[in-house]
DNA sequence: CTAAGGACCTGTCGGC
DNA sequence: TGCCGACAGGTCCTTA
C-alpha cells in the first residue's frame, strides 16, 4: 500500500504521539507478518523510552536508548494512535503500549509488513543495502545517469529499484515518468542525461507534493489519525486508464510490465 | 553480475 | 445471489 510520501505521513503523525514517551511493551495478537514478530518483543520494549522517530525508505525507525524498531508497512499496512483500550479489530495484528495510556496500533490484512529490533539499524540487512534518499540532493541527474549505464531493465523497474533509489513505488513511478515524458518500458541505460535530469526531478516533485497532501489513498491507505491522503485526485495517470491526457487529451493507456500496472501517454512519452 | 518471474496473504471487484 | 479469477500501494528469493 504504502510508498514513501504515505510512510512519511504516518511518521509525522504518530511522531509526536511517541517521542520521549515510554513503552509498557507489546501486545502481539498475529506475530505472523512477512517475517515472524520477535518473540521477545514485549520484554524487549518494556520500560523503554522513545527518543527518535525516523523514516529510511519505506521503514519507519522507532530509536529507543539500546535498540531500534524496524516497522515497515508492507501493501496493505498501517498504524494508528488508539486509546489502550479500543477493541483490536480484525487485522490488528499488534500494539506497541505506551506509558501515557495510548498504543500504536498495526493494521496488515495481508501481513505484508514487518517489525523487527536491532541495535544497529544502518547495518540491518533490510537496509544496509539501500541506494539514496530520492528527496537527499545525492539524488540528482548525475547520479542518475551514472548508475543507469548499460543497464536494459526498463526505466520504470529502474527507478522501482531500492538499490537505485528508494520509495518509488508504482504509483509516483508512473507519475514521474509521465511528468517527465518518459517511455516507462525504455532501457535505463538508453536515455540521456538531461532527461534523466527531468527524471530525477519530477520525482522529488511528484513525491513532495504527495507528501503535502497526505498521501494518496486508492482504497485503504489511512494516517495515524485515520483520515486518506488527498494526493489522488492530483495523478496525472495512475489509475486513469481510458481517460484524457492533461497535456495532449489522448486516452492514457495501462499495460502491465511485469506484475504490475503501467499506466502512461503513448504520446506524450514516445521514448 | 543482470533481469525476470514467483512467492508471500487477504480482501474486493467484475463477469458469468 | 453465488462463485471464480484477476488484481491491489512491496520486496525478497530463486532461476536462467
Amino acid at each position: 500500500m504504502p510508498e514513501l510520501p504515505e510512510v512519511e505521513t504516518t511518521r509525522r503523525g504518530i511522531e509526536p504521539y511517541l517521542t520521549g514517551g515510554t513503552l509498557l511493551g507489546a501486545v502481539v495478537r498475529d506475530g505472523r507478518l512477512r517475517w515472524p514478530v520477535p518473540t521477545d518483543l514485549d520484554a524487549r520494549l518494556s520500560g523503554q523510552r522513545i527518543n527518535q522517530v525516523d523514516r529510511r525508505a519505506k521503514y519507519l525507525l522507532i530509536a529507543l536508548p539500546g535498540d531500534t524498531l524496524i516497522i515497515h508497512l508492507g501493501m496493505s499496512g498501517s498504524l494508528r494512535i488508539v486509546n489502550r483500550d479500543t477493541p483490536a479489530d480484525k487485522h490488528d495484528h499488534v500494539d506497541l503500549v505506551m506509558d501515557n495510556g495510548r498504543s500504536l496500533r498495526l493494521h496488515d490484512p495481508r501481513r505484508f509488513g514487518s517489525i523487527h529490533l536491532t541495535a544497529d539499524p544502518a547495518s540491518h540487512e533490510l537496509i544496509r543495502h539501500l541506494g539514496p534518499e530520492p528527496l537527499d540532493s545525492a539524488f540528482n541527474g548525475a547520479y542518475l545517469h551514472g548508475s543507469a549505464r548499460h543497464r536494459r531493465v526498463s526505466i520504470k523497474a529502474f527507478i522501482m529499484n531500492a538499490r537505485v533509489v528508494v520509495g518509488v513505488g508504482n504509483i509516483y513511478a508512473s507519475e514521474a515518468l509521465f511528468r517527465s515524458g518518459i517511455n516507462p518500458f525504455r532501457a535505463a541505460g538508453r536515455i540521456s542525461r538531461p532527461r534523466l535530469e527531468r527524471l530525477a526531478d519530477a520525482i522529488k516533485e511528484v513525491l513532495s507534493e504527495a507528501i503535502e497532501q497526505g498521501g494518496t489513498t486508492l482504497r485503504d491507505f489511512v494516517d495515524s489519525d485515520g483520515k486518506p491522503g488527498y494526493f489522488k485526485q492530483s495523478l496525472a495517470v495512475y489509475g486513469r486508464e481510458g481517460g484524457n491526457c492533461l497535456i495532449c487529451g489522448e486516452p492514457v493507456r495501462m499495460r502491465r510490465q511485469g506484475q504490475r500496472a503501467t499506466y502512461y501517454c503513448k504520446n506524450c512519452q514516445a521514448r
